[in-house]
Order: C-alpha cells, then structure tokens, then sequence
DNA sequence: CGTCCAAGTTGATGTAAGTCAAACCGTACT
DNA sequence: AGTACGGTTTGACTTACATCAACTTGGACG
C-alpha cells in the first residue's frame, strides 16, 4: 500500500457523501427529499474497494447490511449443500444488494465482486429505524423488493417457458437497459461477467451460451468479441425474446 | 344464497377479528403485540367469499390491497402478452398475497382461487402508515418479501437445475411442511392445485407431472389418487431432492 | 342413471440442449 | 519469449423431456 492511499484511506467506517454522489437519482437518494438526505449520509458507511472475484459477504455468515454497488459489478449466488452453484442475479452501480437476506440471521447468498468495485453499506438496523421515520424511503424499500419479485419471477417465466436464444437475448437487453439508466451506451458494452456466469443465471450450459453468441453474430444481430458486447439490432432481438408469442403467427 | 347467510354477512367491508382469528400465529399479528393488534384490526377488511376460478385481483388492475389467505388457497400467475401463463405461486391460509405488487401502480400478477377461499384485505396505503409506525411490524414485512424473494430464487434453481422427478419431490415436501405449520396432516392431504398448475408452476408438461407421479408410486414413495396424496416415504423424497448431491458419490 | 366434458393417464416419437472431448485463445507469470 | 492455465469456442453424440395422439376417469348436470 503506498504513501498516498493511506493518506486518503482513512480509518474506516468512512461517511459517504450522497449529496455528492453521480448515482443519486439511481440509489436510496432517488426516494426522499433533499433535507433528509443527511440522515441517510448518517447511516451510510463507505465500503471499502473490491478487487475481482472477492467477496463482499457470504452465505450463512450473520446479516448485517445492505449494499449499494457505487462502481463495478457484483453476482449473487447460492451454493447448495451439494457444492452447486446457483446465481441469482448481477447488480450494477446503483443496485442494492442484500434484500433477500432481510428475512433471516444470516446471508442468504454470496456477493463477489465481478470485477474492481465499490460499495457504500447500509447497517441494516439503523436502515430499518430510519425507514421507519422517513416514510418515503420505507416506501422505496418496499417498492425495490417488490421489483426484486418480480425480476426473479420474471427469471423463473424465462427458465421455465424460453429457448437458450430468447433467454439470452432477454439478459442482453436487460443490461442494455441498465447501462442506458446510467447513461452509458445500450447498444455498446462490456459484459461484467463470465460465459460461465452467464450459463449459469440462465440455466444453460457454458457451451450453449456461446453457440448462440455465436448464432446471434452470425445473423448480425450482434458483434462480440470476448466480453466486448455490441449491439447492432436491437429490434432483432426484441422479437428474439418476443418469438414465443408465435399463437398461429406463422413467422 | 340462503336466509341464514344473508344474515351473516353483512354489508362489507367488514372489520375482521384478527384477535379471534386461529391464524394468528402465521398471519401479520405474529410480529406484534397484542395491544398493537387494535391497530392492525383498524386497517384490516374482511374480505368476501370467493368460489373456485374467482380471481381476487387481476394483473393490471389498480394495485390496492394486499390479501391474507384465511382459507382456501390461491394461486398467482403472470399472463405475458402472447397469453402465455406462468404460475408464480400457490399461497395457503396464513400467507399474504400481493407483496410482488408494491413497487407499481398495478397488480403484477392475477390471483385466483383455487377453491372455495376466504381472504382478509389489507389496503396498501393504510398499511405502509402502520408498518412506519410499528416498528415489529415492518420489520415482518421486510421478512415476508425478503421470504418471497428467496422463495423465487429456490423456484429459478429448481427449474434450471433439477430433473423433473427433484422439482415434484420439492413441491410436494413444500405442501407438506406448510400443512404442517397449519397443524394439519403433513403426510396426508389433498392438492388445491390441478397437475395443468403444478406443471406450469414446475416449468413440466402435464404428461411428465402425471408420469412422476405414477413413478413415485410404483416406487411406494407417495400414493396419489386424483388430487387426494399421501406420502409414505418422506425420507425417500427427501433423498430425491438431494440426488444431485451426487459429486462422486455413487448412490 | 346415462351423458358429457374436463382432467388425468399412458404410449410413441421428435428435438433442444446437455455432455464429452478437443482445440483455441488471451493474458499472467517466470 | 515461452509456458501455463482459465475462459471460450466448436464438433459429435446422448438424453430428458416436450409433443402428439389416443385412451381413461370422474364429477356435474339434465
């Protein structure tokens, strides 16, 4: 560790300025007013910096906080008993990771980094008492859930109802979707995670991942190169993922 | 409808007796105590009778309320625009229904009784004021959404990982251990559900549900008549689940 | 009590995706 | 520069389950 970081690195739990924040309109901020962002800035703890493929916490290790990623990426997943791996979604920066642990002592899944990231921690005691004086941000909280519902409901149509193609044409326009909230490209990107990730959230295997990644360039739908990810027929997929409403359509 | 009936009901919303109510142990007032039980009884509306097929709300439809299952069951699916259904659960006395819908204006999926089903209402607005001001309280809701989180994250592995033999061995064991909770029979019960719902719900076809089941009895794991199902060999299931265990392990 | 229709079962056949195996990167490390 | 090792791609073969089709059961109802 050199001179410099240590001068910046203070002490930690380090105060995170959401006032100051780019992802403000992204992450818990989004929900309250101005005036009550202090309170939130009270409770908030700068997380420390995740280098790739370390942990952010563990399964069945006691629960103590939420997590918004700031910067990177994070996968989620499950390991049952029998050493099987399960994923159970990626987050990106303005994500809050940990909602589905809200129910229990400990953990209900790993997080690890994808790649370099950043978090800011919510102790979840003090968010619950802070939810319970802000109504707005109880509401937002509820309402993140519930879309976590959904998402993984969502998922469980996708694995249970769709081809290898129109699951992973889904992921791709989902991503899409999130780098365009952050106002970043929708039709260019850089997968954060792994093919094998990948397989596993959809419930393929690695080798059908790629055959279809390399089906889909083949029809110029899209060009990728590793993880290097351009979009170049957004409606082409649209109907990817739609081709299941073929009810006597002939196409 | 009969004389005696018309007598009993009287024009809803009727205040329901939470205090009174057998469920209470499953149900909201779970989490808090009894003198805060006024308060939830304030809020909540008894709700109607609903017949098998009757749905009690409709995806897209204002979102109001969420719904405690008194009795009867319910189950919830997601209708996609080409009329496709998924089921994304079967909900049983003690359990809340709606908790996937609180992040839009509208219902995110259509709930229907499965058969003769009696509900209590719990308006969303009214309830999101009292969980602020109880503390206990919203910390259950949390726990409840975060359940349901996890839940679908089970549903998801099942379906992307497990045979189709693991995923009925799984839903039956569920079943059991919620008859159980209710102090009713864990071995011995009767599906509120058709094999068309918990092949939907399982990502099968109705063909592979019903072959399991003659499996399983022809194993002299479960004996199955219609929808009346008794389990003889839970052990038995239970291996059947954890078959996938099997990382070199010969059995 | 017979009729009818939906729900359930059983059998034969097709296929999407898994598995196994081998080659091919890209990049990190000595 | 050479080696080594994940991660990725490609091909050949297998399989669990879907699909299609026929038959059976059982409860609702006149």
């Amino acid at each position: 560790m050199t001179q410099a970081l240590k001068f910046r690195q203070a002490p930690s739990p380090l105060k995170a300025s959401c006032h100051q924040c780019s992802l403000s309109n992204l992450c818990l901020p989004l929900a309250i007013q101005d005036n009550d962002l202090d309170s939130l800035e009270d409770i908030v703890q700068q997380g420390r910096i995740y280098s790739r493929g370390e942990h952010v916490f563990d399964q069945s290790t006691p629960f103590r906080s939420c997590f918004a990623v700031k910067s990177g990426s994070i996968k989620t997943s499950i390991i049952t008993e029998g050493g099987e791996e399960q994923v159970t979604g990626f987050f990106m920066p303005g994500e809050l990771v940990g909602l589905d642990s809200m129910s229990g002592e400990s953990y209900a899944c790993t997080a690890k980094a994808l790649e370099r990231t950043t978090v800011c921690e919510f102790p979840i005691d003090k968010l619950e008492e802070l939810t319970g004086k802000l109504p707005e941000l109880q509401h937002h909280m509820y309402h993140l859930m519930s879309q976590e519902i959904q998402n993984s409901h969502q998922l469980a149509m996708l694995l249970s109802k769709n081809t290898a193609e129109e699951r992973i044409a889904s992921l791709l326009l989902s991503l899409s979707s999130r780098f365009q909230r952050r106002r970043m490209s929708p039709t260019n990107f850089s997968l954060p995670m792994a093919r094998n990730d990948i397989a596993n959230f959809l419930g393929l295997a690695v080798e059908t991942v790629s055959r279809v990644f390399t089906r889909f360039q083949n029809q110029g739908i899209i060009r990728a190169r590793g993880r290097e990810v351009e979009l170049l027929n957004v409606e082409a997929l649209q109907m990817v993922t739609r081709e299941f409403s073929r009810q006597g359509c002939q196409q």
